[in-house]
DNA sequence: GTCTATAATCTGATAGAC
DNA sequence: GTCTATCAGATTATAGAC
C-alpha cells in the first residue's frame, strides 16, 4: 500500500489544499454578501463550480469551514500584530507604539467587518473555534502583553482598558458608520487619552 | 359598521395587545436560549400554546416581531437614560454624572446581552428597525448630547469618544467574560480617564 | 382567532455509482 | 473526487374551514 512516489503524493496534496483554500475564499465572499450565519453549502459549492455534496470531500462539516475561516483570520491578525510591533521595535515612545498598533488594529477590523465579527464576536450559534485555530489569536494577545510590560504597564487592568478602547472605536465605526471614518478619526485622540492616563503622575 | 359599544371593542383590543406582548416576551426567551437569529415561528408559537400559523393574526411577518422587540428595547433604553440623568439633574460634577450614566448603560447592556445585540449591533440579516421603533433610541442619544452640552462638551467628537468608550467596555465584557465583571470593574477608571481628558487644561 | 392542510423552498448530511 | 439520488427534516407564509 501507498507505493506511490513522493512526486505523485505531493501533487495530489497540493491540489487538495488549493481547492480547500478556494472553498474558504468563496465562503468569505458569501459571508460578506449574505452574512456570516447565512452561508449554505449549496451556494458555497456553486461558487466553486461543485455540487454541495462534493464539499464533504474537503471538509467534514459546515463548522469545519468556519473553523478554517477563523484560523485564517487569526493567522492574519497575528501577522499584522507582529509587523506593527516589529516596525517600532526600537521605539521607547509609548504613544508612538500604541498609536501604530491602534491604527493597525482598527484598520484590520474595519477593512473586513465580517472577519472582525467572526474573530471577536462569535455570532454563529453552536460554533466554537478549535484550539489550533485559536492559537494565533492567543499569541497575538501575548505580544501585546509583552510589549506593554516593556513599557512598565504590567497591570492586567491597564491592558483590559486598552483592549476595550480599541474594541469600542472599532465597534462604533462598524455599527454606526460602516465604510466611513467617523470613529477612525478619533484613534489618535483616544490613544493620547490612554497614554496620558497611564503615565499620570510619573 | 362598527356598531359595537366602546366596552366590547376595548376588551377585544386589550386581549389582542396582551397576546402580542406575550408573544414578544416568548420571543425574547427564545432569543436568549437559541440566539437572536434562530427564532422559529414554530418554537415561538409553541411557547405561547399556539400553532405557528396563528402568529400571523398578531404579526404580519417575522420581521414585525423583531421590530416589536426592538421597539420594546429602545423604550427601555430611553427610560433608563431619563432616570439616570434625572437622578443627577442638579449635579454639576461631570465625573459623578458620567459615572452614573456609564454604570447604568453597561449594566443595562450586560444584564441582557441579547437585547444589546439587537439594539446596538443589528445582527439579523435583512432586518432594519422601523422609524417608530427606532425613535426612542434617537431621543436617548439626544438626551446625552444635551447633558454633555450643559457641561461645555459640545464637540461631537467628544460625544463619539464617549460612546466608543462605553461600547468597548460593554462589548469586551459580553464577548470575553460573559456573566463576569472583568470590564465592568473598569468603568470608574475609564470614566475618570475620559473626564481627565476632556477637562485637560481647564 | 385558531385550526388543518399545504405550498414552495431551503437546510446539512449520507449512500453509492462511476 | 465528483456526481445522482435521496433523506429527514427545517423554514416562512397562505388558503380556507370552523
Amino acid at each position: 500500500m501507498s507505493g506511490t512516489t513522493n512526486d505523485v503524493r505531493d501533487r495530489r496534496a497540493e491540489r487538495h489544499d488549493a481547492t480547500r483554500a478556494e472553498i474558504v475564499a468563496a465562503a468569505w465572499e458569501l459571508a460578506r454578501d449574505h452574512g456570516l450565519g447565512d452561508i449554505s453549502l449549496r451556494d458555497l459549492a456553486g461558487r466553486v463550480g461543485m455540487k454541495a455534496q462534493s464539499i464533504y470531500s474537503y471538509f467534514d462539516s459546515k463548522d469545519a469551514i468556519y473553523d478554517a475561516m477563523f484560523a485564517e483570520g487569526a493567522r492574519a491578525f497575528l501577522e499584522r500584530s507582529r509587523d506593527a510591533f516589529e516596525r517600532r521595535s526600537d521605539s521607547d515612545d509609548l504613544f508612538e507604539v500604541l498609536r501604530d498598533r491602534a491604527e493597525g488594529f482598527t484598520r484590520f477590523c474595519t477593512d473586513d467587518p465580517v472577519r472582525y465579527q467572526l474573530l471577536f464576536q462569535r455570532p454563529i450559534p453552536g460554533f466554537e473555534p478549535s484550539a489550533e485555530a485559536y492559537a494565533p489569536a492567543v499569541e497575538a494577545l501575548d505580544l501585546l502583553h509583552q510589549r506593554m510590560t516593556r513599557h512598565g504597564l504590567d497591570d492586567p487592568a491597564v491592558v483590559d482598558l486598552w483592549t476595550a478602547l480599541l474594541a469600542g472605536l472599532t465597534d462604533q465605526q462598524i455599527s454606526n458608520d460602516p465604510g466611513g471614518d467617523r470613529w477612525l478619526r478619533l484613534v489618535d485622540r483616544a490613544v493620547q487619552m490612554f497614554v496620558d492616563h497611564v503615565t499620570k503622575g510619573s
